[in-house]
RNA sequence: GCCGCCUUAGCUCAGUCGGUAGAGCGGCUCACUCGUAAUGAGCAGGUCGUCGGUUCGAUUCCGACAGGCGGCUCCA
């Protein structure tokens, strides 16, 4: 047997030190290779994913692929999903296989069952789950081909499907739809079947599996079934609903707890949670689903995001204005909503034997303020904006908290501009989103841009060369921006392409905030007709951009919440200071400091309640408040006060003007402390 | 809209194998006047989401509806 040559390359980040060739006996398998490194799982050679059991060839470059990297990762947990399609079928011999792919954090699989998941069915699928790791089953990689497949997975009709597919797949994927994760079990190219081989050397279960897996069941150190929710088969409305069960995997039992703990984090700072015990604002089932109300103390939160975004458009070139709710239908029409969006519209309101709409959007009544008077191209760029209220018939399983609500207020805007202004009028809208997110605490974005969908054109309107020339603009703009720009096909207005802005937050998850689009539609003269006067005295059509800063005021202040889990900055906290006497006699002595920071804006409480003042202290702490204002006898006598902060710090004896200024610099500043 | 789960006091949750319910916190009252995360005592508070069915009797079993939660689809 002769020698071959290999070349090893280090893995991924742990080792620094160069390539090494190596001479290796001919039939000498990857995990040879990797004997003294058992984080390393499988093998990138040539730049594919391999198992460690593949067959070195003569000139491969061959890089172990560690556990706990990004690969390591999706295939520990595409695994694992073998391992729970394995244990429901020894459970539930009927349920035929959906697809198993890994995701972030961890994986589904689907199956077609006749009768639902149960959440205590999930206990049973795990513990089963348990003995096949326990088991340590060889996953061992069987080359097939259609004809052969379609024989031995007869009895699994998506299988069977998907075998059908091979091929378009790598294209559909492309386009984000086509057959969501089913690359996992056909690639484009050869089709492979995995056999789960026992202690016995039986084939204890086997899938229809690209690969790469695992050497053996046991080398899946911790994971954990999470829920299991129906979803439809390929992702289409259209088909079978198959149960999916979610689960995640990891390669250390640390590593998942550290990522149980995350979703703990997650869940303690949740809007919804913060908003009732903070008592920010409701969703009373008598006003409706998706319809919340504010209650004061979130009313300061909405007040005064309203008042800092109002007057920055106006800093920056906004006029104010103001509009209804609800309008004639024929004004969608016009617009295009009603043709296009209209199954998002609340029904039809019968007005003396009209009809009338809840507005969807805000464009509409912005075009006819344009359009009141004639306009010159000296008042381009015309920017209008308002806090619009609108309302969108969200489907009922969709609605979450402030997130996604059924009313809302946007921070919407429109710029009519010359179609030369255009770029830069996008590059204001962009720069001014970014600031003012800044000014909320968020730093952290990217962008995306989002297009037509070339598959679905009648979902659309304009001309091909007016999307061609919109699209560009806001792709130039982005790029310029030198932020990182993510694309979305497909998701573009019916009118015109966007740009949006997507912040992460405290934890890192993100959140679409701004859009920005780009209308040369509804100016059209079969829509709106809109118009200005140019230099030489013709006729010319403008422009609009639409942006919405922060999209939905509501959804910015469930934001908010999650992203300060509660713990707002002074300049938007409901309470900036609570006042607490040390005992009753120091309640007047504290009112008098609380008059004085009144006067300057301070939104300040005393806490004369009976409470002790532990009590009081504790109170306070778990509203997040950031200044506790405590005054006893100490402080009386030096006409002083003594701050406690959210962190448990002091500042005792602080003269009183001190303390009022150090507040009122805190909420100018708008920092947090 | 679809699938599953859920709905008991203001909040968080016990409980009733069918005989109309309980705790902690919160609220109110009283006492205590206290130096940095819960003082003590007492009181009030629920037609057990709504409507219908089965039953001598339903908060409990069944159905419909509403609302919530988790997903899917959707998200102008």
């Amino acid at each position: 047997m002769s020698d071959i040559k290999v070349v090893l390359v280090p893995a991924d980040v742990r080792e620094a030190d160069g390539t090494t060739t190596l001479n290796v006996g001919a039939g000498t398998r990857a995990w040879e290779l990797f004997k003294d490194t058992p984080d390393v799982i499988a093998a990138r050679v040539g730049g594919a994913l391999k198992d460690l059991s593949y067959e070195l060839a003569d000139g491969d470059e061959v890089e172990g692929v560690a556990i706990d990297s990004s690969d390591g990762h999706d295939i520990l947990r595409h695994s694992c999903a073998h391992v729970l399609a394995q244990a429901v079928q020894d459970l539930y011999p009927d349920a035929k296989l959906g697809i198993g792919p890994p995701i972030k954090d961890g994986f589904y699989y689907d199956f077609d069952v006749e009768v639902p998941f149960h959440p205590d069915d999930l206990a049973k699928i795990e513990t089963r789950m348990r003995k096949i790791v326990k088991d340590n089953q060889r996953f061992s990689r069987r080359v097939t081909n259609d004809d052969d497949a379609r024989v031995e997975l007869a009895d699994e009709p998506y299988k069977l499907e998907l075998i059908g597919l091979k091929g378009g797949l790598d294209k559909l994927d492309q386009q984000g739809h086509g057959v969501e994760g089913a690359s996992a079990e056909v690639g484009g190219g050869e089709l492979t079947i995995y056999d789960n081989i026992d202690r016995n050397g039986e084939v204890a279960w086997k899938d229809l599996c690209r690969g790469p897996h695992l050497p053996t069941t046991k080398r899946i150190p911790a994971f954990k079934l999470m829920r299991s929710a129906a979803a439809y088969w390929r992702g289409d409305e259209k088909n079978k609903q198959l149960q999916r069960v979610y689960g995640t995997a990891w390669e250390t039992k640390e590593a998942m707890e550290a990522y149980l703990h995350r979703l703990e984090e997650a869940e303690r700072r949740d809007h919804r949670k913060l908003g009732r015990e903070l008592d920010l604002f409701s969703f009373p089932d008598e006003i409706g689903s998706g319809l919340p109300v504010f209650h004061p103390k979130g009313g300061v939160i909405k007040r005064v995001m309203e008042d800092y975004v109002r007057q920055r458009h106006i800093e920056e070139g906004f006029e104010y204005v103001g509009t209804p709710h609800i309008a004639k239908e024929g004004l969608f029409y016009t617009s295009g909503h009603l043709p296009y969006y209209g199954e998002a519209m609340f029904p039809a309101l019968d007005v003396d034997g009209m009809d009338y709409r809840l507005k969807a959007m805000n464009c509409p009544m912005h075009n006819l303020i344009y359009r009141s008077r004639q306009r010159s191209y000296r008042e381009l760029p015309l920017r209008l904006f308002e806090f619009g209220h609108v309302y969108r018939h969200e489907k009922s399983g969709v609605v979450h908290g402030l997130t996604r609500v059924r009313g809302f207020a946007q921070d919407d805007s429109h710029s009519y501009v010359t179609p030369e202004q255009a770029p830069a009028e996008i590059k204001h809208l962009l720069d001014f989103c970014l600031g003012l997110f800044r000014d909320f605490g968020l730093d952290d974005f990217y962008l995306e841009l989002s297009t037509r969908d070339e598959t679905k054109l009648d979902k659309f309107i304009g001309s091909d060369e007016d999307w061609a020339v919109a699209t560009q603009v806001l792709a130039d703009v982005a790029t310029a921006s030198g932020l990182e720009l993510v694309p979305d096909p497909g998701g573009a207005a019916y009118y015109g392409p966007k740009i949006s802005v997507q912040a992460r937050d405290a934890i890192g998850r993100t959140w679409q905030m701004s859009t920005i689009q780009y209308d040369f539609n509804q100016p059209s003269a079969d829509r709106f007709a809109l118009e200005y006067v140019a230099p030489d005295g013709s006729k010319q059509q403008p422009v609009m951009i639409h942006s919405a800063k922060f999209g939905s005021i509501e959804r910015f202040v469930g934001v908010l919440v999650e992203h300060y889990a509660g713990a707002f900055p002074p300049w938007l906290a409901p309470v900036q200071v609570e006042a607490i006497p040390v005992a009753d006699t120091f309640t007047d002595y504290l009112y008098d400091v609380a008059r004085q920071m009144q006067a300057r804006g301070i939104r300040v409480e005393v806490d004369d309640s009976d409470d002790r003042m532990q009590k009081k202290i504790r109170n306070a702490q778990l509203q997040k408040v950031p200044f506790m204002l405590i005054a006893g006898a100490d402080d009386y006598e030096l006409g002083a006060v003594s701050f406690r902060y959210r962190d448990g710090r002091q500042d005792n004896g602080v003269p009183v003007a001190e303390a009022i200024e150090r507040v009122a610099a805190a909420i100018a500043s708008r920092e947090q402390v």
